[in-house]
DNA sequence: CGAGACCTTGACAACGTTGTCGTGAAGGCT
DNA sequence: AGCCTTCACGACAACGTTGTCAAGGTCTCG
């Protein structure tokens, strides 16, 4: 972990090849002899320390100029009391997500205002993987690090935490860890949803979504059964799919419920990936103006597919950047909740039998 | 820069107020102190060199274990004569546009398998700001800057290449500095996605592209100038616009063409955002079927759009992994082409009016 | 004019690790 | 037995910075 290969011993004694190309680096001491000056000065300098006399100040800047220096971050790392450095860990489910992208760019905007690096790397809801990652950016002292967490085991986490650096959740959240927390509302958005498709008449709507296991899934399942037990519905267990992790087996799963002897009338899709599989399952099918349609989570072009695509749209990128805030500030804490918004588009208002 | 906003200070003197919530990271010191050794071999057995007694090894790993020890990658980084950190920069337009995200997963898909880490940032074609960030990546001693440079001037990577980082560049390529990289060739499949459109009997073929200050927008042009040409047709200037930079400039100069007196029969369109844009100007004249098109870069949803939508495609993922590999090898080197294809899905094959 | 306070500056330790060298014991050879 | 080599391990410097403290100079004020 965290080497990289070995590269092939130079052999030793041969004479001097010319040094490498890339000349040493100027560190505090070469400004120092520069500016004549003890190189804790510049230190205090570059640091924007008071208790410098002007004049040595600008001396010591332009001397810090000519040479083009720039402090070593793992040095300032290593001796700083507070042990920050000024970055960031982000541990996302798949960077290559539209909805994680946006996320992503959200947390990166934030950081970058306030020169903080982030670290990125995808989990692709593999547990090992979500772990290495953790220790990985642990090891390199992130100041925080913003995750949407697989698993609901918190062990790296905490060991995260102890460690020094500060967790916030972003999308999904654990048991056994108190830490802030960007959430959607995930059963209220669904329950809209299904509620919409419940208010154009619809009594057979199907559900396809992910597995259990995932915390926005389970969220989103439930907001479907409260939408229709409070409209009085039994929930019809043949119309319920949770299993699709990967495309092709979303792909299966629509197609099922399309092949029952009674097929749903219309499909509330959990994920923007699997609505997306609906869409050309129905389209294949001829179906896509008569079976009615609902998505959690807004993707592009969902407007200028026939029919536009209804969807429950969350803002990602709002939630990257609030994740980030919270990273930011030491007093940050608490669940915070970003609301969700019906985008009817058509393939939502399409009729149902009543 | 690469400073947090100053936390305030605690206040000095105060009684010891039950210590933070982190407890001391593990030092080799307090593994040696177990294992009842000296630090030094603690490295040694962490480092796995020889000369330990496989004794004394099982010990110290033991005592290792027992603590949780991790090596600090800042003290790490310090010391090294070679200087690696196990961590790359990459640095791209935008980690939302769904090119860039998959050359991302690609890089930190090869970057995880080889231990290293990676830092990522947007430039949205911002120069300082792209700027800014090689200087912070930089700062962090990152082993390699992978990026796709905005703009002609190399001097800020220059700066990295001596301070020891290695580039490798990617999509984009630059004057004056001589480093791996990994492009398409960009004018070969502008020109067979324009030949593609000569072949459907179209002679006024639109051309809506980025600005020419974009290293692949200029190899776009010159594919759709050289199609043109070789098919014995003049360019005419009012079927060009190449200002495309955001996304409401490209609306307006998709309209533009197709308000034209004597409008194109068919547009190629020099990136994915802008063939987007040109679906939905063409839905809302409900040109869609009626005027060709072909895009430069597949997206999602290319198929299922009414008619599919027929691109030249990349293969961003596999340019991403190219990139990481050359930035991983010490030896890489030289300019690597990835092909394009061209994919069929019936915007490009609406025939023109010979 | 002298005492104290303050301001500017420098010397030096320390952060946790790797690289270099030294030392003592064990082993091999004549 | 004596000498040289090898092996296992430790002592210590060094990386480039920040934190602490002390020294010397200037200023204020009685």
């Amino acid at each position: 972990m965290g080497s990289l290969p070995g590269a092939p011993m130079a052999p030793t004694g041969g004479p001097p090849v010319g040094g490498p190309i890339g000349r040493r680096r100027p560190t505090l001491r070469d400004v120092a002899a520069l500016a004549g000056v003890s190189f804790k000065t510049v230190s205090r300098v570059v640091n924007g320390e008071s208790g410098v006399s002007p004049a040595v100040a600008d001396r010591v800047r332009e001397a810090a100029d000519q040479l083009g220096y720039r402090p070593n971050a793992a040095a300032t790392a290593l001796r700083r009391s507070d042990h920050r450095t000024a970055t960031f860990g982000v541990l996302l489910e798949d960077a290559g997500n539209p909805f994680f992208a946006a996320l992503l760019r959200g947390i990166e905007e934030v950081a970058r205002g306030n020169g903080v690096a982030v670290f990125t790397s995808s989990t692709d809801l593999d547990v090992d993987r979500e772990r290495d990652m953790t220790a990985a950016f642990a090891a390199r002292q992130v100041d925080a690090l913003i995750t949407a967490p697989t698993e609901s085991d918190a062990q790296h986490l905490m060991r995260a935490l102890e460690e020094g650096s500060r967790v916030v959740l972003v999308d999904r959240t654990i048991d056994g860890i108190d830490v802030p927390a960007v959430l959607v509302d995930n059963q209220a958005g669904a329950r809209a949803g299904v509620e919409h498709l419940l208010s154009q008449g619809h009594r057979r709507i199907g559900y396809i979504g992910r597995n259990p296991s995932i915390y926005t899934s389970r969220g989103r399942y439930a907001g479907y059964v409260e939408a229709l037990t409070a409209a009085g519905i039994e929930i019809d267990p043949a119309l319920v799919r949770r299993e699709g992790a990967t495309r092709s087996s979303a792909h299966l799963q629509v197609e099922e419920l399309l092949d029952l002897a009674e097929p749903p009338t219309a499909l509330f899709t959990a994920q923007d990936l699997i609505t997306m599989t609906a869409v050309s399952a129905l389209q294949r099918r001829g179906l896509a103006d008569r079976v009615a349609l609902v998505g959690f989570d807004d993707f592009e072009l969902a407007d200028l597919l026939q029919p536009g695509v209804t969807v429950i749209a969350q803002d990602p990128r709002r939630m990257g950047a609030l994740a980030a805030e919270l990273a930011l500030d030491p007093e940050g804490s608490g669940v915070h909740l970003v609301a969700t918004r019906l985008i009817a588009r058509g393939s939502g208002e399409i009729a149902g039998p009543g």
